[in-house]
DNA sequence: TTGAAAGCGCTAACAC
DNA sequence: GTGTTAGCGCTTTCAA
């Protein structure tokens, strides 16, 4: 920049003002400064202006795994969102409960991210404390907590929604196929869901059955194991909700392994609706996992410029989409 | 930092020197000081940290979208690699060939990233003598510059094998999809594909027919359509060598539609084995996408430790992954 | 073994 | 309109 000042004939504040855009400076030295900047090739240097402004222009994504699909087409949302800022985005996948706490101690410093969003990862009260005390404005996206800004499907009604199509269809005996109710990182959407199908069932006098329930690894080859296990019982459930579409598919390969026809003998239900999902003709609860991440990064943009009230939690419309793998039971 | 110096009875030099592990500092004086910082919850500001050392602690991965699953895939085997050191990954998609300048543009500073990686997307000389000029580290994945490092496979042989493997199996009318073989990214890996499998054609003496190629859009549903087109065609192919998974999952759509017999009436093959193609049991040339992700991380994170010597090309094996799309012609 | 002080590159108050 | 200057928070000579 001393150079540029230079080589313009003019102080660096000149030219801060006129790459800054600020300021009244007078057309002619605009240019010459302008010129100056082409000639040298020169730009302004974002850390020392951060350590200026107090701002880093950087927003982190903090995410359990990129290896779910629901959590990859959140975070492009979450890209979409920031490609219409100025900010850039730190991507930061934790896959343990340690790493998470540490993650989350660095990233709620004021001096590191303008904001940060966590995304499908529950937080407790010492996390949010931190950011609370250091002033970092946090969305989170897919999780709960009551004093903070979230981005959120009312997964109780979702999961309600799922079971109800199956009991408006006739089904009696559904059964219920999810990741652990109780994990390290307690998904609390799984349990919503869950609930959500409790309360169908009993709404409809269906007895809960634990027998028509089983928890697992999260993936498509422990849903099929589940699912395998599920149906080879005596007296097995005619329609099965699966508690994400990734799981779903897993059901639908095993019935194909134990050659029960979809939808005729077997019914399945999942939930997210990934772009396989489509492709599956898998009947399905369709969540906005894009406009989740798009919203939630709008909404910290915001925050960022201008500092939030209370909070608030935005939720997203859920839908069910009836494609081919559910029917009535019996054909 | 003055907090902690006052507190503990020091100079910030002092404190600076403990947090920093270095120099010769007294037993007595090191624990005040890290009692201060305790007590005062301070960690130190990372900006101010990068503006003296010159250091971002920052890597930027460049790619074009987040929506292929290859690229989320090398995507995951960069953070991996990121994990092992103290660097923290910024994700840049770029969708258009002029945000891609932009970006390119942008993050050839030395000030905002301490290396880049650029992911499935090639480079031009200008790009390339920007970076060369600003001396900022840059590694390339699945992308070719003679001047730069980068992880590659070797496409050429992988259509060639992949020809080879249809050939082999006795198979004479031999279909290509692909993405447009000059596209504004201009993806050279489809390119080199095409021309392994022109090669094998070649030396089977089979000839290379137009009609039994199509180029079009990435995506499942458009290679559908091209397979729709390929396929209605009089004395249509008995296999088809697709140049990604994703388009030959597309074939196999396009073949469910027409009721053909997969792969008793035609023979799929893919290329990449991104995780769907084990399910559908296709037949594929493996690429090492998640290898390619931290070979390349760990190259990078190399060279900003200690600048390189000249580039290198690292090539990852190809496999070719036998399963169930491909067969002998009728049967 | 520790402290004083310069300076990384920028911006914003204040002077002119 | 433009220049001077202080200072963002850190590290690192150099001196003590």
């Amino acid at each position: 920049m001393q150079d540029v000042a230079a080589r313009a004939g003019v102080s660096t504040a000149t030219v801060s003002r006129v790459i800054n855009g600020s300021d009244y400076v007078s057309e002619a030295t605009r240019l010459k400064v302008l010129r100056a900047c082409a000639e040298l090739d020169y730009s302004l240097n974002p850390i020392a202006q951060s350590l200026r402004l107090g701002r880093t222009k950087t927003i982190a994504a903090i995410l359990s795994f990129l290896t779910l699909p629901s959590i990859v087409e959140r975070l492009r949302g979450v890209q979409a969102a920031m490609a219409e800022s100025d900010c850039d985005l730190l991507t930061l996948s934790v896959g343990t409960p340690e790493a998470r706490d540490a993650i989350l101690e660095k990233y709620s410093q004021r001096a590191r991210t303008d904001g940060v969003l966590i995304i499908s990862m529950p937080v407790n009260d010492n996390h949010v404390k931190r950011f609370l005390n250091s002033g970092v404005p946090l969305v989170l996206i897919d999780a709960q907590h009551p004093e903070l800004n979230r981005v959120n499907v009312d997964d109780e009604t979702g999961g309600k929604m799922a079971a109800e199509h199956l009991i408006g269809l006739g089904h009696r005996k559904i059964g219920f196929i999810s990741s652990y109710l109780k994990n390290p990182f307690q998904f609390s959407s799984t349990l919503a869901r869950y609930k959500g199908y409790c309360e169908a069932l009993e709404s409809a006098d269906i007895p809960v059955l634990r027998r028509y329930q089983r928890e697992g690894e999260h993936g498509r080859e422990y849903a099929r194991d589940m699912a395998l296990d599920l149906l080879s019982q005596p007296d097995p459930p005619t329609a099965i909700f699966a508690s994400s579409d990734t799981k779903a598919i897993g059901v639908l390969d095993a019935a194909k392994e134990l050659k029960i026809r979809v939808p005729e003998e077997l019914s399945v239900i999942g939930y997210d609706n990934i772009r396989d999902a489509e492709y599956m003709n898998l009947t399905t609860i369709h969540q906005p996992l894009f406009d989740s991440g798009l919203e939630a990064g709008r909404k910290l943009l915001n925050m960022v410029h201008a500092p939030s009230s209370s909070p608030v939690e935005i939720i997203l419309p859920l839908k069910l989409l009836k494609r081919g793998t559910t029917a009535p039971p019996g054909g």
